[in-house]
DNA sequence: ATAATTATTTAGATTTGTCTAAATATTTAT
DNA sequence: ATAAATATTTAGACAAATCTAAATAATTAT
């Protein structure tokens, strides 16, 4: 089945909402593709006509099988354009996002089997996030909670999920990457802002926003 | 200015076809685009919108100043990712037109530059064609004549025109890449065709057709 | 349980890039 | 120089992906 780049992008965001709920909102995914929910149903009638979604109106929408193949192999495809951008172009972390969303849409398996291969077959990404193999076999992303949900003290940066270049900026800015180690000094109840402590540095305090972004495991 | 990949796809090969004749006709562009005349009629006036061409009805189609370097670029970016894709990747050199055709794509400047000097900015691509550097300059092609029309008798392979697998496949076969050196034994006044010899190997016999596709230069 | 709110779908339009068939212009051959 | 052949453009249509505004369904709050 041949999908245009519209279809794999709502495939992929729809694996990417699922992972929370069982079943994806009309108003949800159109949020997440920055588009309207009448867009949505649009495009849902389609993909149901691939059998790539279960979809029954007002029902919402979830992932066939077939659908959830298709959405692993362009993930697989994103991830490692990533990987290949910062190991061997220099990009940093927060840059290769928006390149990967362009070079993932290249559908070419030999490609991205001897890209992977290139790469060392690696099976995480520059922000965390586990690659799925060229089965669609992907190891379990590790247990993480939001640094606003974190109980822990002391925490280990493992991902980051909103990926737009703002809030990479601002991270980079305040020297948080991927494996950083952090302590939680405060919780704020008044906003819900957090004030961490990086090692060697003065404490810093995080908005609700931003700590909702950034997942964490115990150290 | 921002092009869509299908206007980057007129600009491309208006250039091509711009190499041979200054002026390039409707029909000449359907063809080589694989598209339809009407449609590059449509396509023209657009790219005449945007400054890209000089049109008028009836009159042929030639890129100005600003298409010329969008052209550039276009290529560019194509012929890196050849590089790339048979100096990293180990692709061999027929296979890998397709693929660039989707990755040249990809307009980042940061991303291209970055693959350049990875690649240790090389100046020409696995087919032999120059590559245009950040400001759209580029070697000039050498002196080359293609194989049906070459009147030394020692050459040397320097590109090939027409990139399709199937010719690729058949030069594969046959041993011939760039840079084999072969010796012409005889011409065959009855269908063109050419009697051709590389280095310990015996004599073969090529078509006029793949004679005409075959750059050569005296050794 | 009904009203109000929110979510979703439908209907109809728009843009981009393409097409076919018909009309018109240009070129070539006589 | 005219007719025939060829090339190009126009007119009108279509598919994909989107949109707005209006209609309808589902959820929630009273």
């Amino acid at each position: 089945m041949n999908l245009s780049i519209a279809e794999e992008n709502y495939v992929k965001s729809i694996y990417k909402l699922q992972e929370g709920e069982s079943v994806v909102t009309t108003n949800a995914l159109a949020y997440e593709l920055n588009t309207k929910p009448a867009s949505v149903t649009d495009m849902a009638r389609k993909l149901k006509d691939k059998s790539l979604i279960d979809y029954e109106k007002y029902r919402g929408i979830a992932l066939t099988a077939e659908g959830r193949k298709a959405a692993l192999q362009i993930i697989r495809r994103h991830r490692l354009w990533e990987c290949f951008l910062v190991d061997k172009l220099s990009f940093s972390w927060e840059e290769v996002h928006e390149l990967a969303e362009e070079l993932e849409h290249v559908r070419s398996e030999k490609l991205i089997n001897r890209l992977s291969e290139y790469l060392g077959n690696p099976i995480i990404d520059p922000h965390g996030d586990p690659i799925p193999d060229a089965h669609g076999k992907m190891a379990k992303p590790r247990p993480q909670t939001s640094l606003d949900q974190a109980n822990a003290k002391r925490l280990v940066v493992t991902a980051v999920t909103d990926q737009s270049v703002a809030l990479l900026a601002f991270l980079n800015a305040k020297g948080i990457k991927l494996g950083t180690q952090l302590e939680v000094v405060a919780h704020y109840e008044y906003d819900n802002s957090i004030e961490i402590k990086l090692k060697h540095q003065p404490a810093i305090t995080i908005s609700e926003q931003v700590a909702k972004n950034i997942m964490v495991r115990p150290v």
